[in-house]
DNA sequence: TGCAAAATTGCAAGCGCTTTCTTTTTTGTT
DNA sequence: AACAAAAAAGAAAGCGCTTGCAATTTTGCA
């Protein structure tokens, strides 16, 4: 026992009467042992329930077996998903995996990158979406650095300038797909809300909205494109002010949300509004969160597969595999979408 | 550069022209090395880029700052909530945590306790919330030998039994209020659903169900007492199969789901069976997840502060503090709770 | 039975850092 | 200018493990 409490290889050597040679070689299942000597080192091992110290391998090895990942705030469980995917491949290896929100990257005193380098991680998976654009900044500067020491795999619309292994989103091909979708159920009056106006890496969900809206010859109309943080609460606040700023005759009969936290968001303001969805108001979100079945109406939205997402990255990692990639989606259409309430074109 | 391409501290040395133990004194703040020693070998880690190694820190100072969090799978959010909380205590003092999730701690091959106590990590942190009953008893027996390796702090309903620091919830008393708030509102036939018949981890919100049923001086009718997973799924099951077994004049006015998740489940079926809520039904969840407010109707449900929760747990964890506590709770009240629909005592 | 080859086992260095104990240098004092 | 004390810097051991190489034991075959 040494002082913390651990049997260290040394302690099991003197008990079994070998060298902690052999006692490593047992470890790890190498034949170069007597079955005589392997099984009295397999006892001892038991008997002092000795665990070896993942810390010295570490040091030795040049190896931690532990992979890191960061990821935004966990409060959109969406990232529990991703979280939960890379976990699980990660075990199927032999890693843990360290968890590193975003949630202070800016802080001055604290990088998770930097963390992530000190802790010599096997290698780290990086989610930049919907970053701050003042963290993606950071990001890109960290990233360099933090590259020399591991491998790294991106997830998320990151620009083809940075060249990164990356499972990459395809925003624009579903926004074009959800407008798609919309106007054929006769809508005009399409809301998209979420995003901010200088996110470099958001801004191809507005080229698939605007190339939504042309093919079906609509104009784009400026209080219709609102932005705001992927969250309920800004969700709420964009839409309020959304319908504020217009007369109810111009209302939008459908809104796209950047994610189902949005979504909820407006919904509720909807409702306050005395909007009957889908009837008023058709609602579309992303991410197919557990709660976007349960919602009243059940909600549409965009399934990203997070969870194979995660585990996903954590096999590109391993394989050391640097290309991009594309993330696999599913429009889900639900009950919060229907025909449009009062179609321009019927009253023209 | 060793062969991962870290600087190491002999670089450092070497550049500086100084000893490796001045290099780590600097890197320490050590007030016994002159200022123009200081300076130069300061200058030397930055033109470098040097970074310590977490690992071989680790091997020396037999301490790994790193916390491990052992939590239910991520996809209640409920859990990440205790996570960011206990995530944000700990890089205040220092210290990363790897989270482990239950998931499969049954597994055979797989064991988060023991892995735990490989990566010495320097304390753990256990939710032992709706833990499957053969799970719980692993744990049991885990536990002890997990604690001869680190300190470990527990959050969850435990039997006193169990002598370990301890976050409680008052089950018993919120249960017992929550009957309360109903009975007064006139429901007399309420439901309870959640949690598993043999759970020996969670009876107490039995014990509080009944107590406020007694209280009220009303029956206890076994049909509406439902046991069920906690999840969305499973209180989705169990609400149907509830209904399904009652002739309708015997249904429930007032639900109490163990938690959120469930609450929406069940919610779900009340609609496609044609029940409003609250007109025709109340419904009670737990936790105030995000999604709460923003249900249709808002959801009533008790909050259980578990951000704070985490960031609590990680305090005692290093505080060394072995007592006992329990968790904050308040309860929500929203619109999905109302007067019960047709009281049996009015038409008796 | 004797000896080379094969199978076991052990020695010792090294992973990157902290820390105790020395040694060297600087400072202050008379 | 000389010397003790204080300050600064370095040497070396050790944390628990892996691994290349050497030493020892066992085996196979003549």
């Amino acid at each position: 026992m040494n002082e913390t409490g651990n049997n260290t290889i040394y302690e099991v050597a003197k008990e079994a009467g070998v060298s902690i040679t052999t006692v490593s070689r047992v470890l790890h299942g190498k034949d170069t042992v007597s079955p005589k000597t392997r099984q009295k080192v397999e006892a001892v091992i038991k008997q002092l329930n000795y665990r070896p110290s993942a810390i010295a391998r570490g040091l030795t090895g040049q190896k931690t077996n532990t992979l890191g990942i960061i990821l935004p705030k966990l409060t959109n469980p969406n990232y529990a998903l991703i979280f939960n995917g890379a976990y699980e491949e990660a075990r199927k290896h032999g890693y843990a995996v360290s968890l590193f929100p975003w949630s202070s990257l800016s802080a001055e005193d604290y990088n998770p990158a930097l963390m992530l380098a000190e802790r010599r991680l096997d290698g780290v998976i990086i989610n930049v979406e919907y970053l701050a654009p003042e963290d993606a900044v950071l990001l890109e500067r960290e990233l360099k650095e933090l590259q020399q020491y591991m491998p790294v795999v991106l997830i998320g619309c990151v620009p083809q300038a940075l060249e990164y292994p990356t499972i990459n989103y395809k925003y624009s091909e579903w926004m074009q797909k959800i407008v798609g979708e919309l106007t054929a159920l006769g809508h005009e009056r399409i809301a998209f809300i979420g995003g901010t106006e200088e996110d470099r890496y958001d801004f191809r969900r507005d080229v698939g909205y605007a190339a939504g809206l042309k093919e079906a010859r609509l104009p784009f109309v400026g209080n219709y494109r609102i932005y705001c943080k992927a969250t309920a609460e800004a969700g709420e606040n964009a839409m309020r002010e959304m319908l504020e700023s217009l007369q109810p005759r111009y209302w939008p009969t459908a809104v796209i949300a950047i994610n189902d936290m949005v979504a909820i968001g407006c919904q509720k303001v909807a409702f306050r509004y005395g909007l009957r969805i889908p009837q008023d108001l058709s609602i579309v979100g992303c991410d197919n969160l557990f709660f976007a079945s349960f919602n009243n109406p059940p909600l549409s939205t965009v399934d990203t597969k997070q969870q194979e997402l995660g585990a996903r990255a954590v096999r590109k990692l391993l394989s050391g595999d640097g290309s991009r990639e594309n993330a696999e989606w599913e429009l889900i259409l639900r009950e919060s979408i229907g025909k449009a309430a009062d179609p321009v074109s019927d009253t023209e």
